[in-house]
Order: structure tokens, then sequence, then C-alpha cells
DNA sequence: AACGCCTATTGAAACTTTTCAAAAGTCCCC
DNA sequence: GGGGACTTTTGAAAAGTTTCAATAGGCGTT
């Protein structure tokens, strides 16, 4: 009868002696078929080893039960904690999850979008290139739900998720400058990037409301937030004339901070003696290096958690309401800005 | 006449004046419709925003454009490195990737099986928690395309691609005995991980081979692969009475190392000199540590770019013969064994 | 025995695409 | 102007599921 065809529901009513809707209503709305019934079809569905076809089930009902998010950048761990977050809500809301990477790609982003919209996803979460771009409105247009996760857009055309980056500034400067240090570098980059430029507004802003010259916040504007640049950032710093050279630097992220520290300490520097490192993000490496380094923390996974529910209230609610959900950073203090880390 | 409804081929034929499999034949095979009507057809797609379904194009063709890899551990850099990989070479292919993470846990990875099968995957790559696993031969039994990531499995049930464990044990350990270290630690486990269990054998191999006493090298046995067991390795380590005290270790991943490089480090422990350390893996935090750790490299992007390959040829050529696919590592050497590393 | 009321089951339509045999058009040549 | 050989287009069927109005069956009441 199968001859090596994967069963359907029609060989599983066949085998089960039912008709075909019965079988749907044993998988969509058990409670209305016959304990009898159901038995004989449950075991029918397992001695055949039927496996429901998804497609069908989307094509027919209209809605699939998929989840999208389209990353920035594979090679920083921060996003792949964002991932596990969507992942665990996901899971919860018995939903399957592509992840994509756009690499910081503005193509590779628009390809993935869509393949996206093909599969009909029931809704994509995205940290985009660039908020700005066009065909992120396409998708509002086309009315599948979005969620932009670790940035932000004009307000109200859809739900983001993201962190107060001016706050997060303010909370690391602020700290180098209570243990006392009065000339601080500010390394991150390029400033076409929102994020960058909201930590050094609020580092400025910190700096300067504690009475601090301004000229004592010294930037070193980086290409990109990798390890590599953080050590270039490292070279620059120690080629500065001594008198004007920052006894603490603040990262725009930790990638950065993980290179400033590794070409610091092969330079023969004591951390945090000769130089204090801040971070941002507390990726989990952070806190595994030679020196723990002090970062400030996102709550990486529960940013992903929170925006994969407002994706899903966006895709269930019929009230829904656009939201800005921004989350709090906080200090975690280590030992690459205090000698004696109580955490580690 | 569309009235909200995203536009099906119907909607294109009538707007273009054709039938609807003429519309089906600019999409898939365009070189049989003529240049005239090709064109009104496109221009009538773009129009009305047309975006061909996904799940009714599967459901009709039979076959899906799909992929899902099950990564082991989401928290290992590892993975993510050879689920690039897989997203490259699924990109060439113009594939869709599910990613999902078992976490380790038998019955997460069963859950996603499950979900890839109702999705109708074209083939799953997967690094299992356990490969005796029944639910494997599960999947060979229906005909999904199944390749084994970095491990192996009874050979001929189907393919995998690894690498070579024991010569990475062997290399690893050769390095270390080369710089004339007479005591080395090899730090690893749960042995009931297979890898684990050859790096050892070639540690072992080659450490005899070279005519060193097998109790100078010492199996300091962990619970997990993590940065956390990599400290308490080092207090072990450190625990030893001095004549006993390994001058190098040879940790079986690169989480282990960067562990046990910071429990040293903070402990006053000089890298290399009062204890040289190797990793496994090469992730690219190792060259990113504050001291650069010398590393068994494996080639991740192409372990997963050669698994995705094999899966497509599974999938699409109908005298596909299984392979076991296995790469050769190599030793990237850096400071954290030789004092002036020339690579970083 | 006829009726009404439940609960349980059925059958057909619908979702969107692809495929393929058949029909229609076009062109050229005798 | 009729026939052959193409090229292009059409129309209907099919894929596996869900939905829903309609039917059947069972049971208690009059």
């Amino acid at each position: 009868m199968l001859n090596g065809r994967t069963p359907s529901v029609k060989d599983v009513a066949a085998a089960a002696g039912v008709s075909l809707g019965t079988v749907s209503n044993v998988m969509n709305r058990p409670e209305v078929v016959s304990a009898r019934t159901r038995e004989r079809v449950e075991r029918a569905m397992s001695e055949l080893g039927f496996v429901r076809n998804e497609s069908a089930r989307q094509l027919r009902a209209g809605t699939s039960r998929t989840l999208a998010y389209v990353m920035l950048d594979g090679t920083n761990p921060f996003f792949h904690d964002v991932a596990q977050g969507i992942e665990l809500a996901a899971e919860d809301a018995d939903l399957s999850l592509f992840i994509c990477n756009s690499n910081s790609r503005a193509t590779r982003e628009e390809v993935h979008l869509d393949r996206l919209l093909q599969q009909r996803v029931q809704g994509i979460l995205i940290t985009p290139v660039d908020p700005a771009a066009p065909h992120l409105d396409e998708l509002t247009r086309r009315g599948v739900p979005m969620v932009i996760v670790d940035r932000v857009r004009n307000a109200d055309s859809c739900c983001s998720v993201s962190v107060d980056d001016v706050l997060g500034g303010r909370i690391g400067v602020e700290h180098l400058a209570e243990l006392g240090h009065e000339r601080v570098a500010f390394v991150g980059g390029p400033d076409s990037l929102g994020q960058v430029r909201e930590r050094l507004q609020g580092a400025r802003e910190v700096w300067e409301s504690l009475g601090h010259d301004p000229d004592n916040l010294i930037y070193l504007p980086t290409e990109a937030l990798t390890v590599a640049e953080g050590r270039s950032a490292g070279e620059r710093l120690a080629g500065l004339p001594a008198r004007r050279r920052p006894t603490a630097a603040f990262c725009a992220n930790d990638l950065l901070a993980l290179g400033l520290l590794q070409q610091s300490i092969g330079a023969g520097l004591r951390v945090p003696d000769d130089l204090a490192i801040v971070g941002f993000d507390d990726i989990e490496f952070a806190a595994a290096a030679a020196v723990p380094l002090t970062s400030v923390r996102q709550p990486r996974q529960e940013l992903g958690r929170a925006a994969a529910q407002l994706v899903l209230d966006e895709a269930t609610n019929p009230n829904h309401n656009h939201q800005q959900l921004q989350f709090q950073p906080e200090l975690v203090a280590r030992a690459s800005t205090v000698r004696r880390a109580r955490s580690l």
C-alpha cells in the first residue's frame, strides 16, 4: 500500500479504519474524539511511523510554526547568546527557528529576508546592518511581524529590544572615575554605529558631570568591534606620550577589550595597575580572560527571549502595540579594574 | 481582488493575462517562455509584490530546500564555526538552514529531530550527544540524509566528517616533548567522550614512543570541556607535590586550556616558563588570550562545509556512497608554549 | 415509536504550487 | 493553402493537511 512513500494521514486513516478528518482531529483537537478511536488512531500512527507533513499543514492552515533570527555577526559570541535566548522562547512556544547570519553585509541580509519571506515565517527577529534600510520597511508593509534586536528604529513602526547604551557608557566610565582614574580612553568605532555613539555620549556625560576635563577622556577610534582592532588600539595607546597616556580604557565591546588586554599584557603592562580595562557586553570569555575583565553587562539571553515574546505577541495578538523595550545594563567588576575582585 | 491576502500565482496570472502554468514556467523554466510574456509576467510579479509560497512549492515538488544542523553545545564557539561552514555551503546551494542546539541533552536532541522530520528537511547534519543513540538509526531508516559531524559512527550506516583525534593527541604531546618537557599533564574528560579517549590515546602513544616514562604523562580528568573545569584542573595541578608537578599541560579543548591559563596566571605562574599549555580546536579566542594559546587546530569551517556537501550528495546523487571523511589536525604554536611565538 | 439532543464521525473543499499531456500558434516550404 | 515541425501556452490533476457543515449514532423523554 505504501510502497516506500512516507505515510500520510490517508494511510493512517485507512489503517485505523476511520476517515481522514478523524485522524486530523486526533492531532489537533483530541478532546472531540472518543478515547477508543483516539487510541486506535494513535496506534496506527506509530505502527506506520507517521510524521505530519509540516508544509501541508502550513499551506492549509495558513500559519507557519517558524521564527527566524538574522544575526549581525557570527564571530561575536554576544549574538549567539541572544540567539540562545530566542531559541529558548521558541522552544517554549513549540516553534522552529531559522538562524541566519548577515555578517554585517546588507546584501546577505536581504537575501536572507527574501528567503524567510518565501518560507512565510511567523516572525522575524533581526539585528540589522542598517536599521534604516528600506528592505526592513518592506517587511512591515507586508505585515510580517518583526522585532529589531539590540538596535532601535524610528519609534512606532515596529517593536525593538535594546539596552540603554547611554547609561552603559555612564556606568563604565563612572566606575573608572570612582577608582580615581584621571585620564581615560574610550576605545570604539566606527561611529556610524549608533551604539558606539551612544556609549561614547554616556561616557562623556558622566565624565564631565563629575567635573573632569573633557580633554582627559580620549577617544581612540577603531574600524570595527573586533579583537584585532583592540590590539591595534593598544598599540596606539602605548604610542602616546607618557603625560597624555590614559591609565584606564573603556572599550565599546568585549572583543575590543580582550584585544587591548592581550596587547597590553604582551607589552609588559600590568592590568589593572598600569592600565585598567572595562569592556562591554560581558560575554562569557570576558570572565575567562587571564585577567578577568570588568564589563558592562547586557542581559543577552534576556534580550533574545523578550524579543521573541514581542514578535509572538505581534503575530498572535490582534491588538498588539509596538513597544520599544529597553533593558538596563549593569557593571560587573572584575580584576581588570580592581586589584582584588570579589566576583570572578 | 486581493483584499489583503498576499498574492498567489493565480493573481499574477490574472494580472499578466496568462495562465497560471505560464507563471510557474517563468519561475522554474524561464527558457521555455517567450521573452515578451516572461517580461509581462515579471512585471506583474513585482507590481503585486508576489513572493513564492515555499510550503506549497515543497508540498507539490516533494522536496524541501532546507538543511539542518543540530549542534551539541552552543556555548562552545567551535560549533558555531562549524555551523558557519555549513551555512556557507547551504548558501551556495541556495538552501535555508535550521540551526538547533541540543545542549548536550539527548531529549532536546530528539525533540529537534522530530521537528526537523516534520519539516521534511532535505538533510540533517548533527553532532550527536551519543553517536549510538537509536533515534539516529530512525533517521537512516526513514531515508533522511544524515551526516555525523565531529564524531564517528559504526562505519557504513551513514557519512561522517571528523578529525583524526589520535593524531591530534600525538601532535600536541609531541610538540611539548620536543620542547623538552619531561612531565606532562593531559587535561580532559569525561572519558565517555570518544574524542577525549582518542586524544589521550594519541598522547600516550607518542609519549611512550619517544621513550618517556608513562607515569610522567599525568591524566587529570575533568567532568566537562569547559572553562570552569579548566580552572579546577589548574587548582588540582597546583596542589600536586612539586616533584610530581608537570611543567606542561595538554588540554582536550581550548575552553579547558583557557580556564587553566586563567587559573595559572592568577596563581602567579608564568606561562610558558612555569607551565606550558596546549589547547585543542584553535577557536578564535585561543589566539586572543593574554598569552596566545598554542593549539591543535581543527579545520572547523571546512568540517562544516564538507559535511554539508556530503549530505547534499546523499540527497541528490542516487548512487551515493557513505564516506567517513577525516581531516588532519595541525599544530599552531603560540606563546603559551614557546617564548617568542612566530605566529600570533 | 417518535422526537430531540448530544457526541462522534465523515466527506468535500480549500490552501498554493508544479507538472505534463494536450492544444494552439507560428513559420516555412512545396 | 495545406502540411509538417517547431515553439509557446493552457488546463487540469496532484501533493497532504485542516476546516466545517452535514450526517450518523446513541440515549433518554414523552
